[in-house]
DNA sequence: GAAGCGTGGAG
DNA sequence: TCTCCAAGCTT
């Protein structure tokens, strides 16, 4: 059924004249594309990098990171040979660390497979962790001028009205018919800059909102252009709305001024980062009881949240904190109790030294206030 | 197929 | 303030 939605489509590409089209697109990109630290040169290692940090991140967020990156690793081995802790701190702030995890666990299978050099098959390739259908793409074409689909969310906006798709793109299935209408109309004699060129074109004309057609090198060749419509296509159906939790935040000092952080669970959310520790809690009246309940039962220390020193809100993708954190006094020393795996994940630190570990952007703020004091901070 | 997974910018 | 999002992948 899914093989004959696509079929209706490619047999509409029938009267699209793809010669035109590939070189208008291509034309205008070797003229207007911008200059990129990643368009440097097609080394594989430093495209597939790229790729990653640009997964559902902005071009002009990802570009320092890249450059901190590309100088720290200049090459699949030496991330190969980094601690994972040590590239976690060089995402840091950049969000979703598994791309992290992945890259670092594919740049070792690479050192120990393939000596080192970025394989070059669609099935290889695709098989590294954190390499999908997209990224699999975007190497094999960008660093191999392999033809090669590439289809990422600009190239699905830039599709749809160019040949009036009306598929949902939200759906994983559109995904392969853009893929297969890509392999009909890509340049072959030039794969690379032909998918560069469609998400260039996505990411500075064939914007979401208000396209600019008037500036539009494609603009003759648009359907939805043609029939007044390039303002609804793409159909996108909208995400459900996450959840909120309150969390209450602990900040356990020591005499010799080293504070409890914690490090959170290998899988989930925010996985491998650190914080200070935290609990979800329903009511506020016990939010202090339940909060002292947990840092006896894991880390073995009375501890009782007194001031208040801030409080703030993080907004994830799909969940929303909104943290208040404490000050916490405890009785006695740190008795040699709770759960033996959590301690082996906690360490105490001085405030000046919490930079060398990588915190999530909600906790790196809690961690900045304690530097200064919380002066002037959100309360 | 749906849900989980971050963050900061733009309109 | 709020919604949508930006070169997606994994489970």
């Amino acid at each position: 059924m899914v093989k004959k939605q696509h079929d209706r489509h490619l047999e509409s590409i029938g009267d699209f004249a793809i010669d035109a089209f590939q070189n208008d697109l291509l034309y205008w990109f070797e003229r207007e594309q911008r200059i990129l630290p990643w368009r440097k040169n097609r080394d594989a290692y430093r495209v597939w990098v790229s790729e990653i940090m640009l997964q559902q991140t902005r071009v002009d967020t990802v570009i320092p990171y890249y450059e901190r990156f590309m100088e720290r690793f200049p090459t699949a081995g030496d991330l190969a040979e980094a601690e994972l802790e040590e590239v976690y701190k060089y995402w840091e702030g950049l969000g979703y660390y598994s791309r992290a995890r992945n890259l670092h666990a594919a740049v070792q299978e690479v050192q120990e497979k393939y000596g080192g050099d970025v394989p070059n098959t669609p099935e290889d390739v695709h098989a590294l962790k954190g390499v999908g259908p997209y990224t699999a793409g975007a190497i094999l074409s960008i660093a191999y001028g392999l033809p090669e689909p590439a289809v990422d969310g600009n190239v699905m906006r830039v599709l749809s009205r160019i040949l009036l798709i009306e598929d949902d793109i939200a759906k994983p299935s559109t995904r392969k018919l853009f893929e297969a209408i890509i392999r009909v109309i890509i340049a072959e004699h030039n794969p690379s800059f032909f998918n560069q060129a469609l998400m260039e074109l996505g990411a500075l004309i064939c914007i979401p909102r208000s396209p600019r057609c008037e500036s539009c090198p494609v603009a003759v060749h648009c359907r939805a252009r043609a029939a007044g419509i390039q303002k609804e296509l793409p159909i996108k159906s909208k995400a459900k709305k996450g959840r909120i939790e309150q969390r209450a935040v602990a900040l356990i000092g020591r005499p010799d001024g080293t504070w409890l952080i914690h490090r959170r669970p290998d899988t989930g959310l925010l996985a491998d980062l650190w914080e200070f520790p935290h609990i979800e809690y329903a009511n506020e009246v016990h939010m202090r009881e339940e909060l002292s309940v947990y840092l006896y039962k894991i880390f073995g220390i009375r501890a009782i949240p007194r001031e208040r020193v801030m409080e703030h809100s993080h907004i994830f993708s799909h969940l929303q904190w909104n943290m208040q954190t404490y000050i916490c006094t405890y009785e006695g020393e740190v008795p040699d109790a709770g759960v033996e795996e959590e301690k082996q994940r906690m360490k105490w630190v001085r405030p000046e030294e919490m930079d060398v570990y990588p915190f999530p952007v909600s906790h790196k703020k809690i961690a900045d206030g304690l530097r200064e004091g919380f002066q002037g901070s959100l309360l």
